[in-house]
DNA sequence: TTTTTTACCGACTGGCCAGTCTATAAATAG
DNA sequence: CTATTTATAGACTGGCCAGTCGGTAAAAAA
């Protein structure tokens, strides 16, 4: 029996913070079972105990990183009154000194390159990116109702829009050593405004 | 002694055929070298004997793969005379009836995720990126001359168009069930032209 | 108190697989 | 002809690792 009532959820963030951990520093192909036990201070047994497969256990430490990303992507979005700013409010994607960021595209790609194989990761992708664009589209939405943009076809712009921020996002971060900061923002907001000029009032 | 002269280069190129196939079938990391001798109808001495190791039989596969398609975008490219023809010239990316295509993303998102964590993988995606970006390039380059485009730092224009169009490739392969053809090709070239717009005479 | 259930431990097993090694045949060089 | 080198075969090994299993301790239920 359980000696505290919350003794679950603590120990699965615990395995989540360790989980995310390793996958980043290490990559889906590269990290054991064991280094998971490790980084979270739990035997195998007890991990298995909450997670029963490594399957299991990386799509739960994808869906906890997405979430985490999105919280952030909504806080963010939200600090900004214009639907066209909350649009373009994502700098931070392109920040080297934020350890999220650092750490969290390797995650994103080896999500990527799973989702490619195998439908269960692949449907964990669509998660994630239904979720980005659920979040452009709200914006989007606020913009042709304050007719700063004509009606649209929402979904398909907000995918767009997803859809070049993250190939610039991955081009930026695998290369580094020509890829300058400045480059990812000029280059997202040139292209996003490329996808919705055709929609500006 | 080799029977024939060109042996070498026919198994080489039977074995990285073999890679191929195997590499799209099963992904990086469910590839064995059993299974690659499987496909190219050689023993495990046999494969070694020409490729030392996996990650040097990897590497040269993609690169096999990256030669091909690079010669197919340079043929494309040089069907069109003018430079944005040439530069919008990637319909070819979208198209799912294409063996090429659908068996080419999986290894580009498996090298994408290697080189997250591997620096030797690393250099393979930037030699990929950086011949990409000199196909780009020569069309822009072109294009200034022709007084059709402003002058402007050619290949950070190059990088942003490839990194759009490889964004909305991964996306589209990966997000079947959504994303059509359709609004790959819109999306690319509203983004690429976002990204010229500013340099157009 | 006894029994059952939960949480956790860590040794162990079975399978997989990269790379090695020995063998062989054939070609060529000397 | 003999020695050497090359091309290939495929058995084998050593290490790794996911998941199992038999435990223990403690809480709670009976």
């Amino acid at each position: 029996m359980p000696p505290i009532p919350e003794l679950e959820e603590i120990r699965k963030a615990q395995i989540l913070d360790a989980g995310l951990l390793t996958l980043t520093r290490k990559g889906a192909a590269g990290t054991t079972l064991d280094d998971v036990c490790k980084a979270a201070g739990l035997s195998k047994g007890g991990l298995i105990h909450y997670y029963k497969t490594k399957k299991i256990l990386f799509s739960a430490v994808f869906r906890e990183f997405f979430t985490r990303i999105f919280t952030r992507s909504a806080d963010t979005m939200s600090q900004f009154d214009l639907p066209l700013d909350q649009i373009l409010s994502y700098d931070w994607l392109y920040d080297t000194d934020d350890p999220q960021i650092r750490l969290g595209y390797p995650l994103l790609l080896d999500l990527m390159s799973l989702a490619a194989h195998d439908e269960d990761y692949r449907m964990i992708m669509e998660e994630w990116i239904n979720n980005w664009v659920k979040l452009l589209s709200a914006a989007l939405e606020k913009a042709i109702e304050q007719k700063t943009f004509k009606p649209m076809d929402v979904t398909d712009v907000a995918r767009s829009i997803s859809a070049v921020y993250q190939g610039i996002a991955t081009r930026w971060y695998l290369g580094k050593d020509t890829h300058t900061r400045q480059w990812a923002l000029d280059t997202y907001r040139k292209g996003i405004m490329g996808v919705l000029s055709p929609f500006m009032a």
